[in-house]
DNA sequence: ACGCCTACCTGCTTGC
DNA sequence: TGCAAGCAGGTAGGCG
């Protein structure tokens, strides 16, 4: 199996990579480890503490929390690996070549070498004690605020919700609304809102919903949160289904290219025909980020009155 | 709470 | 053609 992805994985492409681990390395000894980017290694550990410690590990499980992959260990540990932008973990036979963008490089007992390639170097792997990923109930911990100990649940404690377990309702996501005046587009790529959205399924999702990136949070109905709710579950749910393949330079192990590049509705389409109504797609920029959107499906935001600094039309490029 | 800014990085696209 | 500026965006941290 090989990976080459190279652009923002959010959650479906997360899930499916975990998957793939899932099958491929789980049981698997890691007999060493080279870390060729040191900054890759996540506070706390430094780099040479973190190469003896992995030393002789033995992968139990793969799994999924947010946009991080959690390779658990036989002895309880879990080691945590934030893709980020460009990040990718793949599993290389042995004598493949070598990779050039491979940051950390795990070896295996059966010659197979666990690479984690990252281009950007944007991407973080700690190595943490386990424990506290089920307990929900975290205290609200300031920023920079040291953890009592660094277990692999303190380092999701400020993540909101997983948006496709099934505790996350639609009456959930209305109580998250709830007095909130954010944008929703800002809202859904606030990690501690809800967890694992980026992007591209931001734009997605919104746009099913038929509900302007710029809506404040607070004046949706009971009907446009459930829009929400099922537009959030269901782009998620068809990107896993389509191996999260959601951009267009992805292919996988045979070299065939994914299709979910092909399914996306607004993400990059910008001056293309929406596929509802044929109005040609806009793009405006929301907290730094691209965002793409039909302005005739998705009608214009409900301001409050004057705290509108500029129409969102005003930014359209095509 | 919210929005905006910068830094982290490098490959690709765009424009002259 | 060649080169440089601009763009892409997940996340942490800082500021107002």
């Amino acid at each position: 199996m090989a990976w080459h992805t190279s652009a923002m994985p959010e959650l479906p492409e997360v899930e499916t990579v975990a998957r793939d681990l899932q099958r491929w390395v789980a049981g698997a000894q890691i007999t060493d480890a080279e870390v060729r980017w040191e900054r890759t290694i996540a506070h706390p550990q430094p780099a040479t503490l973190f190469v003896e410690q992995i030393r002789g590990a033995r992968i139990s499980r793969v799994g999924r929390r947010a946009k991080s992959v959690l390779v658990h260990l036989a002895d309880g540990r879990v080691m945590t690996v934030a893709l980020r932008m460009t990040g990718a973990l793949i599993v290389a036979p042995p004598g493949a070549p070598d990779d050039p963008y491979a940051r950390v490089v795990f070896h295996l007992a059966d010659g197979r070498e666990l690479r984690y390639r990252d281009p950007r170097k944007f991407g973080r792997i700690g190595l943490w004690e386990g424990g506290g990923l089920r307990a929900r109930r975290h205290r609200g911990r300031r920023v920079g605020e040291a953890p009592a100990a660094y277990r692999v649940g303190d380092v999701f404690g400020r993540h909101g919700p997983e948006p496709l377990a099934s505790t996350f309702s639609s009456a959930r996501l209305a109580a998250r609304l709830h007095g909130r005046s954010a944008r929703l587009k800002t809202l859904l790529l606030d990690q501690s809102f809800i967890a694992g959205v980026g992007n591209i399924y931001a734009d997605e999702a919104l746009w099913r919903a038929r509900l302007h990136p710029l809506r404040r949070a607070d004046t949706l109905t009971r009907d446009e949160v459930r829009r929400l709710h099922r537009s959030i579950r269901s782009v998620l749910r068809q990107g896993i289904a389509n191996r999260g393949a959601s951009f267009s330079d992805y292919v996988d192990a045979q070299g065939e290219a994914g299709e979910n590049g092909e399914r996306l509705s607004v993400y990059r389409r910008t001056g293309e025909p929406c596929y509802r109504c044929g109005t040609p797609i806009s793009r405006i920029v929301v907290g730094q980020r691209s965002t793409h959107f039909c302005p005739r499906c998705q009608p214009g935001p409900i301001s409050a009155a004057g705290s509108e600094p500029r129409p969102p039309a005003a930014e359209v490029s095509a």
